[in-house]
DNA sequence: CCAGTTAGTGAACATCGTTCACGGTGAACG
DNA sequence: CGTTCACCGTGAACGATGTTCACTAACTGG
């Protein structure tokens, strides 16, 4: 049976999903796909080139539509489904900041998003520069989520919490085991809520 | 000459700056050391503990007084002196990011920062939570900014570019190429704008 | 000055990404 | 149907990585 980057590709994210990236080997990912490693570097130059595509395959997952409605609620959406689509996989945050990759869907979703809000009003190199900063937002979020879910995982989590429990206050404490969507809902308001400042000043 | 835990971080934080993340070895360190790799195990018990131990001191550099004036001011005095702590060393983002650390100064950091935030009248909850977004954003923002940087000094970064003019309508383009620290700015002051309104619908 | 803790050595282990000459299989074409 | 040829996969190797361990050397406190 023969393999198609496509393949390798499925296999890689699978095989992500229940090593995680630090244990995503080129020889672990041959024995998934019943072959050597070497004969991977016959679809994909370098084990980047692959985390690359693995990057483009999860950005593809973005639903990028625009639905009519307000801007702002818009904007909630295409910053969800982004995080959605990191979360879909392990470490899919780590794996999509790795990538730093300019290829058609991670385009696509800078585009539409700069377009929706160019839309709304912003001059045309503010919006892009908003897309940016809420993709890192949403990026470094994601990143820090899906450590914290890896730590979970691994029971080493009550450790780090000790450690804070002994430096930080009270207060931070109780805010860092809320659900981690409400956090990030929050955020993504004090941004678009700064961008609608913008708005309304610029006009 | 007899190494101590400093010693080695010092060395290997310069190390870092002259090879980059990717090319920080235990043998490349011990070597920069006057000592073999098997020698650093005596100071830390792995590799990651070191780089726990770099950001730290990273975090440490970031300068956390607060001086009078506005929370605003404040807040954007804090947040730059993030990035530029972060900015100081090669992929300093990127080590602190991996490192997932609750250590002094990273929480010093972050218990300063809700502080001006309650001060300035948001609750408690909500102020850990817009610290904990902002970090995310500066974290985020650097990571990009150094990623780039490399690719600079690699020379790959006309090729990236190419890719983009395909895909990519004019004005995202223009936008790339502006001066990190004003994109960093700009979204900066979304998030804070974002904060102020929240002060004035919670008040 | 001696004892005991601590730092460093050197060799080894398992594993990693990557390469390459070679053998085999697939499908397209006459 | 048979040949051809591009492509896929093998197996072994290379160099480099993080880490361990029995051993030796160096420093330090009493």
């Amino acid at each position: 049976m023969l393999l198609r980057k496509a393949n390798v590709v499925d296999g890689a994210l699978a095989l992500l999903d229940d090593t995680g990236l630090d244990g995503l080997t080129m020889r672990k990912l041959g024995e998934a796909l019943g072959v050597r490693a070497g004969a991977l570097y016959r679809h994909f130059p370098s084990k980047q080139a692959l985390l690359d595509a693995m990057a483009e395959r999860i950005m593809a997952s973005v639903e990028v539509t625009l639905e009519p409605g307000h801007w702002s609620e818009q904007g909630v959406a295409l910053a969800g489904r982004l995080r959605h689509a990191l979360l879909r996989h392990r470490d899919g945050a780590r794996v999509v900041a790795g990538a730093y990759t300019a290829e058609a869907h991670t385009v696509l979703f800078g585009n539409t998003s700069a377009a929706l809000l160019r839309q709304a009003g912003l001059p045309p190199r503010q919006a892009a520069w908003a897309v940016a900063a809420v993709s890192q937002y949403v990026i470094g979020h994601t990143i820090e989520e899906q450590a914290r879910a890896d730590l979970v995982e691994g029971g080493l989590w009550s450790k780090k919490m000790d450690a804070f429990t002994e430096l930080s206050d009270d207060v931070a404490l109780s805010a860092f085991d809320a659900d981690p969507e409400e956090r990030f809902v929050y955020g993504l308001q004090l941004f678009l809520n700064g961008i609608r400042h913008e708005l309304s000043t610029t006009e």
